[in-house]
Parts: C-alpha cells; structure tokens; sequence
DNA sequence: GCGTTGTTGTGCAAATTGGCACAAACAAGA
DNA sequence: TCTTGTTTGTGCCAATTTGCACAACAACGC
C-alpha cells in the first residue's frame, strides 16, 4: 500500500474503474465482479483484481466487489473524495466549452478561476466565472492555493503560461495545446491532443 | 517492416514524434538527433532510435536524422500524409468549438459533417458546416465512405450514437463521452475524457 | 590522411507488465 | 451440515517493454 511501489500502469486504469463504478452504482448494483467489469471496460479480469488488490482487500469471494464501498475506496486513494480547484488559461472556444462544463464537480473538480490575456475577453462571462487579467495570475492563484491548472491557450503561448503557472505554485497540467511542456520535476503534466489518437487509429485503417 | 509486428506502444509514440517534429521544422531546423528530439518529448533517446529504426533507417551517423524527409515517413506510415474526412455527432459547447477548430486539417483530418439530434441545432452553421438530422446519419456517411467518427454527445447517447457509426461502416472512433463503448473488434475506440488525466495527477498531489 | 567528435542502429540484459490457474473463501440451497 | 457454484487474491511464468553499451559510420579540422 505505500505509495510509491505502485506502479504507474496501475494508478492510470484506477480513475477507468472508478468511472465505470460510478455507472454501475447508479443503474443500481450494489455488487460487481471483476468479470463484469471486464466486460464493460475492455480491460481484462485478472488484471482488474491484481490491481485493485494493490490498495486492500475490497472484495468478497463468491459475490464482487461492493460497489460503493470500492468506488468511495478509490476516490480516497485518487484524493478525489474532495473537490480540487483548477484553474483554467485561455478562454477560446475549447475554454469556453470548459469553463460551462458541468461534468467536472461530481468527479472531483472545479474551476475556480479563468484568465486570458484579450482585453475583449477579460470580463466577459464564462460559465459562472468572470474572465480575469492574465496579469493577475500569479497573485491570484497563490492566494488561492491552487495546485492544478488547466491550458487551452494556442501552442504559441502554451510554455509561457506554463511558466506562470508553476510559478504561481500549481503541480498539476493538463494541456490542450499540442505542444510539450517542459516543467520542474515535481510539476505532472497531462497532454490532451486530440490529433494524437486519431493518428493512432489511422495507422491500422 | 511488417506492420502486425510492429507493437502497439511504438505506434503510439509516432504522432508524438511527428508533431515534435513538425514543430522543429517550424523552427528551421533541417536535421534533428535523437538526444534533441529527447529532450523536446521527454521520450529517451535510446527509445526514439529504437523506434524510429523498426520503420527504416532514417537516421545518419553524426547528424541526425532530417527532420523534412523523417516527418514524411511518419505520415505516410501513420497514414495522414492524406487528410481524412471525419463526422462529429453532437454539436453543443464541444462539437461547436471542435467544429471551429482549425488545428485539424493540417495534420490529416478534416471535419465533413456534423449532425445532431435537437431541432434547435439541425440546419445552423457551425464553423463551415450545416448541422445535419442525426437521422440521415447511416445515409450521407456511408454515401461519403467516411471511416473515422467523433463522439461528443452526452454519456447517454454515446453507445446509440457509436452503433449507428459502426452501422455505416465507420472503423475509428474518437470519443468525448465519459463512458466506455463496446464496438466490433475491426473498430478501434479511442477515448478523451479530461477527467481521466486529472484523477491520474491527484494520485500524487 | 588521420584523429576527434558526434550519432545511429542493435544485441543483450534488466525491468516491467500481463495472464494463467488454483487454493481459499463465501453464499445459498437442499 | 454438506454440497455446489462463484469469485477473489496471488504465486508463478510468459511476454512485452525499456535501458545500456558499443561497433560502425559520417563529418570536420588540421
Ligand atoms: N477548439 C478545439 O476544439 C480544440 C481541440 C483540441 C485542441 N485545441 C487546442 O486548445 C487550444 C485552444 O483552442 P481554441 O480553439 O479555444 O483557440 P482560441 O483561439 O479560440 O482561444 C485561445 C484563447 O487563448 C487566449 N490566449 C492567447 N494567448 C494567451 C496568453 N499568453 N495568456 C492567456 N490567454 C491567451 C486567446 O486570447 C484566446 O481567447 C489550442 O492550443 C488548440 O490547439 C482546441
Ligand atoms: N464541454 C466540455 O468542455 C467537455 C469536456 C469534456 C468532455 N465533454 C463531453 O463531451 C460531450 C458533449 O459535451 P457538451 O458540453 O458539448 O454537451 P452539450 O449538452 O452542450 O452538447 C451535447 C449535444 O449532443 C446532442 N445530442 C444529444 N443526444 C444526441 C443523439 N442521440 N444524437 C445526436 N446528438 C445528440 C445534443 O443535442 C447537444 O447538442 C459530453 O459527453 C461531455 O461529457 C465535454
């Protein structure tokens, strides 16, 4: 159960078998087995059990996994049993649409603040947040404490705002922009490129 | 050379190359050496030679690999060395801005239709495109031969809306819905739930 | 021409990851 | 209480994936 001798293959399918949980739970099951699971995840049993096994012993031979008790489980081990504060930079059209987003609150996130750098956006409406000054950032999102930041600014700006970000203290990234961030070590970052896997699918087409 | 033998990790890590790649030529730069793209990627050097190697020998001893000819090769293997016709099904706050993207046709794809199920929608323009009736959906793709599909209705509807895809004989899906679908095995699925990326970086915060 | 520097492609070893198969555990029904 | 049917957790092995290290090669300066 320590922390660092999971491997990193693991903790990447944890949030799949949390979202998949979550559906179960609501059409109502209250027990599922790794078999089932497999089935709705294309992910295959054995490897379901040996990893869940990883954080404690969840299951009951003969019946599954309780599904609540499993999915409160992993949202404890995810650390989203609370709900993070994010910060969002470029309100473009992928920012707008993620600024209005209602599917990040219940699975653990909130965008607490906005910035772009037009002055014909700053102000402006967002969802429920008012645009703020890029300029601002820095102090903004230290007194906030926030630790997860989000980019949908073009490439171009991307490794600046990172910067800032980081300056300002965030350690999480997840970026629209379809460029490689280099950030500090104990800084992650999330790619989200939607040209990537389409390009991984035509290579089979 | 053969294409079945060449795992799927590798292929994956080619559109990181490209677009890396891409990005030098941008620069101007006309040769590239795998300690450089390495550091540009965070992908080791050692693995960049390897990788590369299984699709030839671009490389030269001394220099590097040319960045020009190297990015052509990755295309034509990756298969977008053509730009491919793409459908989007559900043109709300995300379809809209993916509609409006213009980072697509310059790397292999190009939006040829969007449709949607809501009166409101059908017959608006979203960026160059007239939103069309889902229910013509099966007709105009097969009509069309379009092979590639993106998902960006709600979680609900994604399963309906990917079956009436493979229906018309769509073989790769990009999906935005936060759930997973159960496709034929000649259908690849590729999925981009932003969550997903979050809940992986909470792990460590 | 020749040493120096830089870089690839690759054989081999190490590490990681995935899958099989089964004992142990539990539920339910007779 | 005993039997039957399920399903977990895990030891062990196979396969995949990564990293190391070096010979072979190319350019360059002198
Ligand atoms: N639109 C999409 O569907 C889509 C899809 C995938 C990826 N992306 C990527 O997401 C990013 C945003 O895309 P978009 O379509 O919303 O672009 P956009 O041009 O509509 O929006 C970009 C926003 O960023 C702001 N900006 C620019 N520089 C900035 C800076 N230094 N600091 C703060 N804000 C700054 C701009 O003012 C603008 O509001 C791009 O990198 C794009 O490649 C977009
Ligand atoms: N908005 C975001 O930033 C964002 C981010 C990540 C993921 N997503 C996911 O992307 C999807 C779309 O998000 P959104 O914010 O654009 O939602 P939205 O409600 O704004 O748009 C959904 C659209 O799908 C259409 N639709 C519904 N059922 C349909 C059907 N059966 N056939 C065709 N069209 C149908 C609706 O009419 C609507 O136009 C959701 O699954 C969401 O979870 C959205």
């Amino acid at each position: 159960m320590d922390k660092s001798k999971i491997p990193h293959v693991v903790v990447s399918r944890l949030p799949i078998y949390l979202r998949a949980l979550e559906h179960a739970q609501q059409e109502g099951l209250t027990c599922i087995s790794s078999q089932e699971l497999s089935e709705r995840l294309g992910v295959s049993a054995a490897q379901i059990r040996k990893d869940l096994s990883m954080f404690g012993e969840y299951g009951k031979q003969g019946r599954g996994y309780p599904v609540a008790a499993l999915a409160d489980a992993l949202r404890r081990h995810l650390q989203v049993d609370k709900v993070w504060d994010v910060v969002l930079v470029g309100v473009g059209d992928l920012g707008h649409a993620l600024a209005r987003y209602k599917g990040f609150t219940h699975r653990g996130f909130r965008i607490a603040m906005a910035f772009d750098r037009d002055p014909e956006k700053i102000g402006t409406q967002a969802g429920d947040l008012i645009v703020e000054d890029i300029r601002t950032l820095a102090r903004r999102v230290q007194e906030a404490g926030i630790k997860i930041g989000m980019i949908a600014t073009p490439a171009a700006a991307a490794q600046e705002v990172a910067n800032m970000l980081v300056f300002a203290g965030v350690k999480a990234i997840l970026n629209y922009a379809p460029i490689h961030l280099t950030v500090p070590d104990d800084v992650r970052v999330e790619y989200l490129d939607p040209v990537i896997p389409l390009q991984r699918m035509t290579y089979y087409l």
